[in-house]
DNA sequence: TTGTGTGAATGAGTTCACAGCT
DNA sequence: AGCTGTGAACTCATTCACACAA
């Protein structure tokens, strides 16, 4: 099935930016908290750096929601927190089901900001029997075997997958063909998943390596002045090759140098 | 950002683009799982697959690195590996804490990708003297107390934060004041530090929102076109100002995770 | 005057499509 | 023939800067 269909003619979405999505939750967070303080308005500048953004774009993506503000005055926190939450779909409740309940998926469950935010654990499942019944977070797991009697039965649509790599497609397999529709995957694999299904993955050891990317970066331009990249290239202290490699230049696998080694 | 400094990125002579970035450690993934079923050459379109992204994706990505592959044959699984690793500043091994050891940090703390992938695990550090001395993934904690000089005497520059939000940025003032300049926050909380430390998050409750957004947007449109979403729509107050939800109605966001003070 | 809302300008990231090496 | 490497076209995202409402 190498050809499979790349047509892709859905997603029309003329609605809201991918990137503006992702930071509704920012936003949403930061407004609660001044909910909580019963602060009446916020500014775009104020909300902004709350949010760890800046004005403009905050601006820009509440103009994609509507014209919430008040010219001269600011946003009205009570009203925008529901705008946002109503537009994330918070305002009803979603159940989810974690599989895989090891330590990840004991934290998860254990995670507060769950039920408070639009969501409500309908259960744990593992395929371990020896944890089968026993209590994690005040909820019993159940054993695998039940997945699709309990995505049925609650109408879950949002599946966790907190197992091993190995266990990981599978699970998400039986999930999808069980209803779910979306899925958040803390296993470090690929998941492959019919059309129409979302999966966002979490990945620590991604992560990690992106921040030492640009931990070696900076450690190969310390003494550099103030910061850039195009200057930078001539002081690169990597090893033979170098990154645009000679165009004629030998390009085998054979014996290179494995060089770089800490200082 | 923050300072408004209007510096000059023009000229991309030698930066590889953030989003290349974040794809190599999938392409890494890939590769290894080749190289350990011995498998010598991969096509783009091959590995591409595996990693799930699209094949022009792939090339465009690695003719940042250099010219690594071979014409009309493909790339070599073992060079490659070793190139990206090394780009990825993997050939050294990155001394690691992390700090806040609830069941998340336990389960970071027990994640097997982490050794063997020029990560290891420096110390677990938590405030609760309790936990002090308690062997979690066959590491002693290690009390808040002893942050500073588990960072300077092993020479840490990344930190992992799992404390519960209203710890973390106290936790991340310490690590950078001594020395730590990349960070992998698992709090929900934006961090703020100082110029040239690198913060990544991770966040699931930003994930799960991302997910109903889309799953909201789904049951809107592919089924009938009567939407349960009655009940925001019925609230929808748009006309004079000051209309907001009853100010007591909404939950509040607390349910907090346990413990974790620092001093 | 203050601060939103938004076209226009700029920049980043993706996809196309094909020249050129093996 | 097969498959990489890459300019060019295109799409998505961010930033600018200012008209306009309160």
């Amino acid at each position: 099935m190498a050809t499979g269909r790349t047509h892709r003619p859905a997603t029309r979405s003329r609605g809201i930016p991918e990137a503006t999505v992702a930071r509704l939750p920012l936003y949403l967070r930061a407004l609660t908290a001044l909910s909580e303080r019963s602060v009446p308005t916020v500014s775009s500048e104020e909300l902004a750096t709350a949010a760890g953004v800046n004005s403009a774009k905050l601006r820009k993506d509440f103009s994609y929601l509507g014209s919430y503000g008040t010219r001269g005055v600011g946003y009205d926190v009570e009203y925008l927190v529901y705008q946002i939450s109503r537009e994330l779909g918070l305002t009803q409740d979603w159940p989810v089901v974690i599989v895989g309940i090891g330590n990840l998926g004991a934290a998860l469950a254990n995670y507060g900001g769950f039920a408070s935010r639009g969501f409500r654990v309908a259960a744990l499942i593992d395929a371990d029997p020896a944890m089968a019944g026993k209590p994690v977070a005040g909820l019993p797991v159940r054993h695998t075997d039940e997945l699709e009697s309990i995505i049925t039965d609650n109408g879950v649509s949002i599946g966790v997958i907190a197992t091993p790599a190995g266990a990981a497609q599978q699970v998400c397999d039986r999930l999808v063909a069980a209803g779910v529709t979306s899925i958040l995957n803390f296993a470090p694999t690929v998941l492959s998943v019919p059309e129409g299904v979302d999966v966002r993955k979490v990945d620590l050891s991604i992560e990690l390596q992106i921040l030492a990317f640009h931990e070696q970066r900076k450690a190969g331009e310390e003494t550099s002045p103030a910061q850039e990249t195009a200057v930078a290239a001539a002081a690169q202290p990597r090893s033979g090759a170098g990154v645009r490699p000679a165009p004629g230049g030998r390009k085998g696998p054979d014996g290179d140098v494995p060089a770089v080694m800490p200082a």
